[in-house]
RNA sequence: GGCAGGUUGUCCGAGCGGCCAAUGGAAGCGGACUGUAAAUCCGUCGGCGUAUGCCUACGCAGGUUCGAAUCCUGCACCUGCCA
């Protein structure tokens, strides 16, 4: 596909944050090989942290290497150590639940056919029936206790507390890549930088089982400019599923990125080649305000997730919603593509309620406090126009081609009301 | 096992009998400025309510008191020191 050694593209594009001997993986690379990355379902959904390494299979994939998706229906099971302290368990049939989700969520994205066709597995599959003595002396034997107490995560949740099953975790991550290896000759797996600890893990254990020297490298975490995590504003993880993230919410949160990351996350959300990032990089630059990053950015990765056709239906109901124009002259067409898109709960005509109970109703507003609250504040607004009457009770007159009214909560949460 | 200290709102962290829905910081939310950006400034920040009103809340369960986040008893968990 390119003539260009993919881990020049990758460590362009800032995905390589760590790797096990950077020469070894170089020449590795030189010849198609076979990868694997696992994801955990430890939820119903994969979030923007799991994307990069999706996307991160198949640039790899692209460039003629062999991938494993691997799911963790085991490692699900028990849950990898997190510094915020222990995770609850959940059961296998919430787990094998998930497992199907991610499965399906990981899928698209990569192609099963050809040389190097995909291959999903499924670490489940050869942990559910291993011994526990088995598991002990052919995998715990090779993990030195006083290591494993070393790692950083383990070091701070000795303070909170850790309780031996997910201090265990390391092993079974570990025991996927030697398991791997055996079976399929895979001898590279990366991660988030969170990994790192498994990653290194798996790669000690081949090397001290079969004498084999495999290779692992780590994404780095995707964060905001200045650090804090991706979805804390947002209220909530960016999911994948459009059923937990609405697309519209999708497009929206690629379209407010602020100007500092437009560039780096270019480059690891998109498949544009490099003379374009660098073309939108000096855009940006030169005039922040057209936004012309965020923009290809939010188009670009909508695409990717929720496919074309949806993305044109939310790039017009973006230009509809925050264009300034009068939300009178939309057609009738426009008008329900965007708030459907937006957003929109439906309204007996004759039972239309305040304006409070509407905020609370359409989710704009958590209460009726928190409604009264945005309102004395200014923050209210029907049809684009600030409304300061908590009491006011929509009328004919405000209905928008005979049905519709457009409320607004802040700069930049709409949601429609359909009247019927 | 003994001794000492801790457990407060989304998070951190004050309060130590009434003036406490609870100081302060962070996050969040709204406004101003701008570009649906960042930074900054202002406001707001348990629920219900038109209300000086009611309800829920300071680890859990009881008790003392006119009145408790604050005092007492028991329980759970955490931390430190000694075994």
């Amino acid at each position: 596909m390119s003539t260009q050694h993919v881990l020049d593209d990758l460590e362009w594009r800032g995905l390589v944050a760590v790797s096990t001997d950077r020469d070894g993986l170089r020449s590795a690379l030189e010849d198609s090989l076979r990868f694997y990355v696992g994801f955990d379902p430890t939820a119903p959904s994969l979030h923007l942290g799991n994307l990069v390494q999706i996307l991160t299979a198949k640039r790899l994939q692209d460039a003629g290497h062999t991938p494993y998706a691997l799911v963790g229906g085991a490692t699900g099971m028990i849950g990898d150590p997190k510094e915020s302290g222990e995770r609850s368990l959940n059961s296998l049939d919430v787990v094998k639940d998930w497992v199907g989700r991610v499965r399906s969520q990981i899928e698209p994205y990569l192609s099963f056919e050809g040389p190097n066709a995909a291959t999903m597995v499924n670490n489940y599959d050869w942990t559910a029936s291993l011994s526990t003595i088995d598991f002990l002396r052919d995998v715990g034997k090779h993990f030195p206790v006083n290591r494993m107490l070393a790692r950083d995560v383990v070091r701070t949740r000795l303070e909170a507390g850790i309780s031996y099953t997910e201090f265990s975790y390391v092993l079974l991550q570990s025991m996927d890549y030697l398991n791997l290896f055996r079976d399929y000759g895979v001898t590279l797996q990366f991660g988030g930088s969170d990994q790192w600890g498994n990653l290194t893990g798996g790669v000690e254990l081949v090397r001290r089982t079969e004498g084999a020297r495999v290779h692992a490298f780590a994404t780095p975490l995707v964060t905001r400019a200045d650090g804090t995590k991706y979805g804390k504003s947002e209220g909530g993880a960016l999911w994948l599923d459009p059923a937990l993230l609405s697309p519209y919410a999708f497009y929206q949160f690629w379209l407010n990125v602020e100007d500092e990351s437009v560039s780096r996350l270019l480059r690891v959300f998109t498949f544009l080649a490099r003379h374009e990032i660098e073309d939108l990089e000096q855009q940006t630059a030169e005039k922040p305000a057209l936004r012309a990053g965020q923009k290809v950015l939010a188009e670009h990765v909508t695409t990717l997730v929720h496919g074309a056709e949806e993305t044109d239906r939310i790039r017009a109901a973006s230009a509809a919603l925050f264009g300034g124009g009068e939300l009178r002259e939309l057609s009738p067409e426009t008008l329900s593509v965007a708030l459907t898109e937006a957003g929109s709960l439906q309204v007996a005509r004759d039972g239309v309620p305040p304006l409070v109970e509407l905020l609370v109703e359409s989710g704009l507003c958590a209460s009726k406090g928190a409604a009264r609250r945005t309102i004395a504040e200014g923050g209210a607004y029907l049809n684009n126009r600030r409304v300061e009457d908590p009491e006011l009770i929509p009328g004919e007159d405000d209905l928008l081609r005979g049905r519709w009214l457009v409320l607004r909560r802040g700069k930049k949460h709409f949601v429609g009301v359909e009247v019927t």
